[in-house]
Parts: C-alpha cells; sequence; structure tokens
DNA sequence: CGATCTGTTGAAGTGAGTCAATAGTGGTGG
DNA sequence: CCACCACTATTGACTCACTTCAACAGATCG
C-alpha cells in the first residue's frame, strides 16, 4: 500500500486571491467547508499555525486517499466532494462504514495504521495535515479537541444508528432510511434535501446498506412503483410521500 | 421515563476505610476499574474536584440505568459488572450496539437526550456524574478530555468493526468474531480470556449479533461438534483451536 | 456506432428466520 | 432433599427475504 496513484500537487481551486504569503489563512476564509469543519473552531493564530502544517491536495474518483491498514501519518478534513469509508474482509466482501461530506475529518485514531480506506466517491479538496503535528495544536488550542470530540460523538451516534439498520431493518426499510438519511444530511449542510442526490453507485448503496445491488434496485424500483418517491435518474431521488416513507424507515408501515 | 425501578442509594462496597470526609477522592484511589476509566487521566486534584460531584451507584440485574429519549442529565462511568446498549424500533425489534464493561464511559453526547438505553446485565457499581458540571472540569482538565476523545475514538473503531460484521459477515462469522472479541477483551482488562465469560443471554447475544437466538444456539452447538470450541455451560466457552476460530472470524475457512 | 459500464429485471437457490416441541437450569417451598 | 415452576437454551421442520445467476437495457464515450 502506498501513495503511487495519488494526485499528491497541492492545488489552490479554493483559495481566494490574497497571496498566501501575505495572509496564509486567507484561503480558509474563504472554504465553504469551514462553517462545518472542526478548523472553523479556531480562533485566527491557530489557524494560521494549522495553515502553517497544511496541504491542500485533490483526488479525482475513484481514487484512493487513505489505505486501510497503512500507517497513520496523516489526518485530512473534507473540503468538497463525498468520500466512501471502507472495510475489507480477506475475500473481498467490502462494507461501506459511512459516506463523509464536506466539513467531515478522516483519520482520527490514535492507533498506528488506519482501521479504514477511503475513496474518492466524485473529485474531492481537501487539506492534509501531519498528525503528530496537528495533535501539538491540541495544547494551544482545547477548543479544537473539543470540537473533534463533539464531531466524534456524533460520528458514534451515527454509527449506532447504522448498527441498528444492519442488524434489525429489512431492505425495504434500509433504502427509506438511506434517503431520508442524504437528504437530512443535504439539509443540515444548507443544500437541497428534496431531490436527493444519490452520488455513489448502487454498488456503493448496497455495500453501506449490507445488501446486493440487485435488491437494492429491485426495492428502490418498488418504492417507486408505490409512488413513496420518483427515480428522476439513477442518481436523483424526488421524495413524493415523505411521511409514508418516515413510516418505512421504522418499519411502522407493516401493519396497514 | 423515570428512575422509580432504580435502586438510587449511594453504596460504597468498593471504598477503602479512609472516611470521604478526610480524602473524599480515597476510594477513587481503590476503585479497580480507574486504570481503564477516564477519571485514571486525572492529577489528584482534579479527582477531588470530580468525587465531589459523583453518586456512586448501584443496579441489579436487568435494571434499567439510561432510557433512550430521556433528557440527557448524567454520565456514567463503570466500575464493575456488565451492561448492554441497546437502541428499539417502534415495532420492538431490538439492536443491541454494544456491551460494556469496567472502566467504560456512558452518557457521552451533546444533544439534549439520550440516543439509547442503557441496561445492567449483571450487578453493576457505578459513578454517576452530572454533565453539565463534568463539562466544566474540561476547562482545568484538558487531559480529561484527551483521554475521552481516545475513549471515543476507540469505540468508533469498534462501532465500524461491528458494522462490517452485521453488514457482511455469516452468521458462524459472527459467532466467531463475538467469541475472540470478549476472549481479547477480558484479555485486555487483565482478566482470564480462554474460557470465555458470556455473562449475557442468548438472546443478548443474538440482538448484538442481528441474528436470532435459535440461529446462536445452532451455530453454537455447530461450532462445539467441529473441535473449535467447547460450550463448559451456556455461559463459558472455551476456545479449543484459536486459529481455526480466527480463521472463521474473517471467512478464511470457506474454500477448504 | 460498437464497446464498456452501470443499472434493471427475471428465475431459481439458500442461509437464516419462524413456529413448535423438548430439554436443561435455577429458585422456592413443602 | 426433592418436587414443582418459570425461565433459558437446544433442536427440528418448514418458510421466506434476500442472494445468486443470468439476461437484458440504458447511458457514456471514443
Amino acid at each position: 500500500m502506498n501513495d503511487q496513484t495519488i494526485t499528491d500537487t497541492p492545488l489552490h481551486a479554493y483559495r481566494v486571491s490574497t497571496p498566501p504569503d501575505i495572509d496564509p489563512a486567507a484561503h480558509c476564509h474563504a472554504c465553504s467547508a469551514r462553517f462545518h469543519a472542526f478548523c472553523g473552531a479556531l480562533n485566527d493564530e491557530a489557524l494560521i499555525r494549522l495553515s502553517a502544517m497544511t496541504t491542500e491536495m485533490r483526488f479525482r474518483a475513484p481514487q484512493t486517499i487513505i489505505y486501510e491498514d497503512d500507517s497513520a501519518e496523516h489526518a485530512y478534513n473534507l473540503c468538497s466532494g463525498v468520500v466512501r469509508v471502507t472495510k475489507m474482509l480477506p475475500d473481498g466482501r467490502r462494507q461501506i462504514t459511512g459516506f463523509l461530506f464536506p466539513g467531515d475529518f478522516m483519520g482520527l485514531t490514535h492507533k498506528d495504521a488506519y482501521g479504514y480506506s477511503v475513496e474518492a466517491v466524485t473529485d474531492v479538496d481537501l487539506c492534509r495535515f501531519p498528525r503528530d503535528r496537528l495533535m501539538s495544536l491540541f495544547e494551544e488550542s482545547p477548543e479544537m479537541e473539543r470540537k473533534l470530540l463533539a464531531m466524534a460523538t456524533d460520528e458514534l451516534s451515527s454509527a449506532q444508528e447504522q448498527i441498528l439498520l444492519l442488524g434489525r431493518k429489512t431492505a425495504r426499510e434500509r433504502l427509506a432510511s438511506f434517503i431520508l438519511k442524504l437528504s437530512r444530511m443535504a439539509n443540515g449542510r444548507g443544500e437541497q434535501g428534496d431531490p436527493v442526490a444519490l452520488p455513489m453507485s448502487r454498488a456503493d448503496i448496497a455495500d453501506f446498506l449490507g445488501l446486493t445491488i440487485e435488491t437494492v434496485s429491485r426495492t428502490l424500483t418498488k418504492l417507486g412503483k408505490e409512488g413513496l418517491i420518483h427515480l428522476e435518474n439513477a442518481h436523483s431521488v424526488r421524495i413524493l410521500r415523505k411521511d409514508k416513507l418516515e413510516d418505512v424507515e421504522v418499519g411502522a408501515d407493516r401493519d396497514q
């Protein structure tokens, strides 16, 4: 495992015009993800120190950003685009443990190696930090640690929801939950939550929901025929009956 | 939801003889869970402050310690015994998202309500803290926040393992993983890891692994007949072929 | 306008669930 | 100490939701 296939050249697509040698954190202030990200919790001084250890990078889908079991030397902040977090079994079975969106943090671990891979679902921009230097920022900036704890707590709560979904929900309930979750998350980021964007493939959805692509496809078709959703195309779903879909999400539609 | 059924009387079963008004943190120094718990990261001064806001409690199995959706006013530290963390669907389907052991922390959230219930699997001793006052300790004691972040990160990694298990593993692989996990965790706490103790019922194991009690029972029997384990009794398993069981854990035994 | 993906649909198979009976296990009281 | 009860665990027969295997359709692209 290595980074041979990685586009390693820093990229400044979202950096504002101010030259970095005058205000090194200027592009941070212009970063659209900053409001949701951990770096949004930092004061100007800390932000400048963070900026000094930051490498901005771009990956194109479906490049791998983090390789499972690789030495965990960097942490990343997702600025734009979508990534998937995956775990593999030796025989190739794959489980996606989550999709990450702008503002999300990757590489939080205090072990030596990453416990998962991260791959670009769409083209992505991200900020990369050396983990050891980032940790040392904790000393001066406890609000950063506070924010990371809050983010980890949220992720944990989301992981527990996913455990409930995988352990006890039917395929139908999983798909309803998935569509509603993506919709809510888009709303939370201030994006359009009704025609729900599904940037990932059916295979990704299947590996996230613990199903096969065929079951995902069939179940979406069925929800469409029942009039709960409308499949505008393979990657966009309109929610027609939010109330009914929310019933399906928790199995409240099984009695009639 | 309330605490009518809760044994709310403080209990000092593991408090050492030093009277609390002379050294309020003396019983902390004698607490066997402290080495693994977040409070083990505190210096003496912070420990005394923590001690002042602590209520020691005992619950008997199968009492409920935390009710899902209740207002999240307290956090807890498990000192002895085992608890299960559960989530329910409206129709009664249950998923156990994890079992907690001495030293584990409960109630970490920055939402208003708990996202899960916590119930005693065995009789348990725990320390209860008001969440708001505990948070205020963060200011003076950043090492506490550091420790909680590390613990949350570990839990997240464990949750991702469980997601892989629930999404992609067979019943056989799930049981092998479960036995090995309990064994490794016991070792990590310095307890006996070979005759593995299963303090929870088959129903608990089923609801943790996303299976039914029948499948759990059948699969354990089968692993026994194949000579990988020996069921000493319903709540104790001896590992006979660790190597083979580790193959089963990741599906490496499916080819022959 | 073929080639190659990605997604959909159909038919058949299967691992785990459901339903039901039986067997341990532990606690209680006569 | 044993008989009884309540509860938990095991085992068997049958069912079914989802998978597997396979064919087909749509989209994207050189």
